[in-house]
DNA sequence: TTATAGACGGTACTCAGTACCGCTCGGTGG
DNA sequence: CCACCGAGCGGTACTGAGTACCGTCTATAA
């Protein structure tokens, strides 16, 4: 192991130094004197100073994306829930580090826009793959595509926030579930081949009559959209 | 009429740079110049480089915020519908400047995160409507919506590209319709008081069967669930 | 020992954004 | 007619992020 150090002291400084004087208030000089390397150092290691809070932003990409792929046609929603979770984990995994930077993004509103940019591109990324996944190119199959996506990833970012927030104790239970709420929303998964017109479709509702007591005017609704 | 002009001036040759020289190879300065004002004057109209392509989304957000504002409990699905009508009207207003301004987001990383930034917070606002309409302070109701949120900005979003790519001819009905699929994702408005845990539950599904093949399961799916 | 590649530090530059100052013009009241 | 005043503008100078380039040091291989 040769010195993969400075790139950790450069993180550990910048975090110190924006706790301390905040982050606008931290120049890159500072980051750097501190860490007790050049300027230089910092933008070798950091493409930008917003970067060094989000160190990994492209390793999740990737996370992603590979997970997704390994999937076929019957799992793929089991990908999408398997990849949110793994994001999930993947912040668990940093502790007090995801904290840190929360607590940085939910005050400095440059950085929280960054995250906001980076979250949009996870949730392309799910949504280019249920639409693959749907293989339907009409309009209103693309449509359920980006809401798909968008409540997967917003379900994701619900549970973090709570975990984050400390609001939480088992979040991936809580992403699990949230998940599975979330798929309910949406029709299932639709045979692939031999689309059906025919048949039976029902719409949702919630009612206290009987289910006995509903089945003449359900026969009749049936009947009449065929 | 004092003299607005400079303003105007700015954004006609800025968009005339950025289509040229590009983005990211324009200057402040360039744009000044070629407005015939000083650099100084830019930062008075505008407060950033980026600010210049974004002109009123801050007005837009009041517009929201507005329809929002004037709305009871039972008339809240129906202003954000209104809500998200009027945003489209807008860029729908602006028309050629909206795809220039959507041809550059296409190609200008730092314009796209801009863009999405902006919309996080439409999304917030309608999240935060959503969440109070409801009242409930639950978890599951949070997280409804939050996901309610979502999906309406996502399909605002489908629309307006859509339109700003040239491939939908009445975007507005075209909303409308995303609208009312959207909302009917979700459990109706959930009678105010005396909510039914008796009576009968059925969720949305579409299937080839026959509804008398289905009739065993579902009686068994509702007793299981009591 | 020499050669090479990689990591580093330093200098100098561009450009966005901010702060400040001083000018001019178009009223307005005396 | 004049003195005043405030708004809009241009200019200068500064900070700080990000880039380009160059020279240096060191470890490892030949």
């Amino acid at each position: 192991m040769r010195k993969p150090a400075a790139r950790i002291r450069l993180a550990d400084a910048a975090f110190v130094l924006f706790d301390e004087r905040g982050y606008e208030r931290t120049t890159v000089d500072d980051i750097a004197e501190r860490a007790g390397v050049g300027r230089t150092t910092f933008f070798r290691h950091y493409r930008s100073k917003e970067a060094v809070i989000f160190p990994d932003h492209d390793r999740l990409l990737e996370l992603i994306r590979d997970r997704l792929a390994t999937s076929s046609d019957s799992t793929a929603l089991v990908a999408v829930s398997d990849a949110v979770r793994l994001v999930l984990l993947h912040y668990i995994d940093e502790g007090d580090l995801a904290r840190r930077r929360y607590a940085l993004t939910s005050k400095v509103p440059a950085l929280r826009d960054r995250e906001i940019a980076s979250v949009a591109r996870y949730q392309r990324l799910f949504r280019e793959f249920i639409a693959d996944w749907m293989g339907d190119p009409t309009e209103a199959a693309s449509l359920r595509a980006e809401l798909m996506a968008a409540a997967v990833v917003a379900a994701h970012n619900h549970v973090l926030r709570r975990w984050l927030r400390g609001e939480s104790a088992d979040p991936v239970a809580e992403v699990d579930e949230a998940m599975r709420e979330v798929l309910a929303l949406f029709p299932a998964p639709q045979s692939p081949k031999g689309r059906d017109d025919e048949g039976t479709t029902l719409v949702a509702f919630r009612t206290s009559q009987d289910l006995d007591a509903l089945l003449p005017s359900l026969r009749r609704l049936i009947e009449d959209s065929r």
